[in-house]
DNA sequence: TTGTAGGCGTTATCAA
DNA sequence: TTGATAACGCCTACAA
């Protein structure tokens, strides 16, 4: 019995009928597919005439089957924060929108000791072709050594080089923070104070560096009494405010390393009726939708990360993507961020 | 040349290792994996075993191909707003955490005329069992009869019932919306204003509905200078705020058809000096992280956003999933919203 | 440059 | 209840 190339029987045409209609062999086909260059112009354009009349597509479950491998990539994540989770995948999505590759989404647990298991299930299970970790997940070294193992490419998302220019995407939150400390000195604060990032994270610790950078180079340097730790969420930027600003001499400025814990701090000098700007000036870190809606808008630092996507997936499968998704040696993993300047800051209102 | 039967060559082991090692056909072992009634008892135990000592793991690309048909389900969406795209993503992968099933995500643009020919080319490419419609494009009629044609199963997300209960999970926004309005009657609010969301979104038609019954109840009805459309962004709640809170007299309370327009409303009334909850009440919609990061922290709706992923995915692909995941005839595909108390609302300070 | 034969790992068919 | 054989749709190796 002959295979079935009647292209009509109401299911999708295979390649069997493209390669009948064309009047070459299947494998020709699939070489047009494939972007093969062992073909003549010639039937090139026969065989993709074929294509469009039948409205061939190629099915991509075969082809993972034939390919030892899907057609997918996947985005691994512990939920840093939702609109950064979405950006992301727009910006994948930008990325591969006219390709055959797919996305996955997989949340993680990180806090999980099964962390590695279902992990290693998870890609073996799916075989997609890469992976992105985005932090802080993605500062985990096992997880980047067992993509490595079972062959799955991968690209880390971080605040600073976590990995060679292959493996990595990152933002310069050092240079930024330090910038945008630099902003406060500049309007002539003085006693400024700092909410860090949870402990292990490496975006918490390269955003404290660049503060103090900032606060040395001006010759300054940070009380302990304006100093908080939090964990990134609401509720520890108002147990930091509440610290800091109960002082009889609260600083004039107070730089948080997240936009959440910046609301937190603001919503607390509300409470204690100290003007912001004019009392207190504060910076965030994120643009999060948060920064906008506040009142008064909070000045902040937006992370490029929808072109951190379309760039990770560029890194990790530019050759399935078009000719522009190319990485040119020279171009640099580091995507700048921009400090953004809105209502929360002003001059100090006394020396 | 026999097929490679070894399970040691470095490989993953195949269905055919399994069955070597146990002595029975590829058949017998697929009809364990797939929990075929017909099995002895004893010969389910000898293959499960071998299954055990060789690691053995189903290709899901063959699986795939064989079965013609991906076991992935899908999630449309056009980003409504990220903490609800993402908690859904959660409660979907709580659903389908143990079992054979991923999810891809597709977020797709419900402006472009190519809607419909890009959602046809990727359904037809991934083959998802189900797809999940978040809204608004649920609310697309031709989505859903595409999703028919191909053979797709598909949800609908809504804030009413938009198809029947095998197509459908929803909110109740109207009655809840109801029952937020009737709260700030029943403070002594008489003078209330309404921010409608976007025409032609039936989550904002069902809140200006729930709106309209709770004022109807109470003989109360909504004058025209109390009343403004947005978007559902920020930047249309200020505009509403700007026009609402300009008069002589403006209402005593607001209720805005989503958070976001809410924070607008309650920037305006910090640049006027107008004290929320003092002169003026506010009620927002959705619980967003927006809802506790403003100041004053505001009372909103609570969707049971999470709930709903879960339950979307049982209904779509039940059979996957354990039989916990089973729902029953009786289990209403509407569920429930909160209204959440927060320190935006109060009685009016005089009548 | 093109075609033939065989394999990827699973399920379906139908006979035993 | 089980198994041999043929799909599923595409790709690789090798031959022409």
């Amino acid at each position: 019995m002959a295979t079935r190339t009647n292209g009509k029987s109401g299911k999708q045409p295979t390649i069997n009928d493209v390669a009948a209609l064309a009047g070459v062999s299947k494998k020709t086909v699939s070489r047009v597919i494939n972007r093969s260059e062992f073909i003549t112009e010639k039937t090139r354009k026969a065989v993709q005439q074929a294509i469009e009349t039948l409205g061939f597509v190629p099915n991509p479950q075969a082809r993972a089957l034939a390919f030892r491998r899907n057609f997918l990539i996947a985005l691994l994540h512990d939920n840093p924060n939702p609109q950064m989770v979405l950006n992301f995948q727009q910006g994948v999505l930008d990325a591969i929108k006219d390709s055959d590759l797919a996305m996955i989404v997989r949340p993680v647990d990180r806090g999980s000791d099964r962390l590695l298991d279902d992990m290693r299930t998870f890609l073996e299970k799916q075989r997609p072709i890469g992976a992105m970790l985005l932090p802080p997940i993605s500062e985990n070294d096992e997880l980047a050594a067992l993509c490595d193992e079972l062959g799955v490419r991968y690209v880390r998302i971080g605040s600073a080089l976590l990995d060679d220019a292959r493996h990595c995407v990152s933002s310069n939150d050092r240079e930024v923070v330090a910038e945008a400390v630099g902003k406060l000195i500049d309007l002539g604060h003085r006693r400024i104070g700092f909410v860090r990032g949870p402990a292990g994270f490496r975006s918490a610790a390269e955003r404290e560096k660049g503060f103090h950078e900032a606060l040395a180079q001006a010759g300054l340097s940070l009380a302990d009494e304006n100093f908080a730790a939090g964990n990134y969420r609401f509720a520890t930027g108002v147990e930091a405010g509440r610290k800091i600003l109960s002082q009889p001499a609260p600083p004039t400025a107070i730089f948080c390393s997240n936009d959440e814990m910046a609301a937190g701090v603001i919503s607390v000098a509300h409470d204690k009726g100290i003007r912001v700007p004019g009392d207190l000036s504060i910076i965030g870190f994120d643009d999060s939708p948060t920064a906008t809606h506040i009142w008064p808008a909070l000045s902040t630092v937006r992370w490029p990360i929808r072109e951190m996507g379309m760039r990770a997936a560029r890194t990790l499968v530019a050759e399935f993507l078009g000719p522009e998704a190319k990485i040119a040696e020279s171009d640099s993993p580091v995507l700048p961020s921009t400090f953004i300047e809105r209502q929360s800051v002003a001059a100090p209102a006394r020396n």
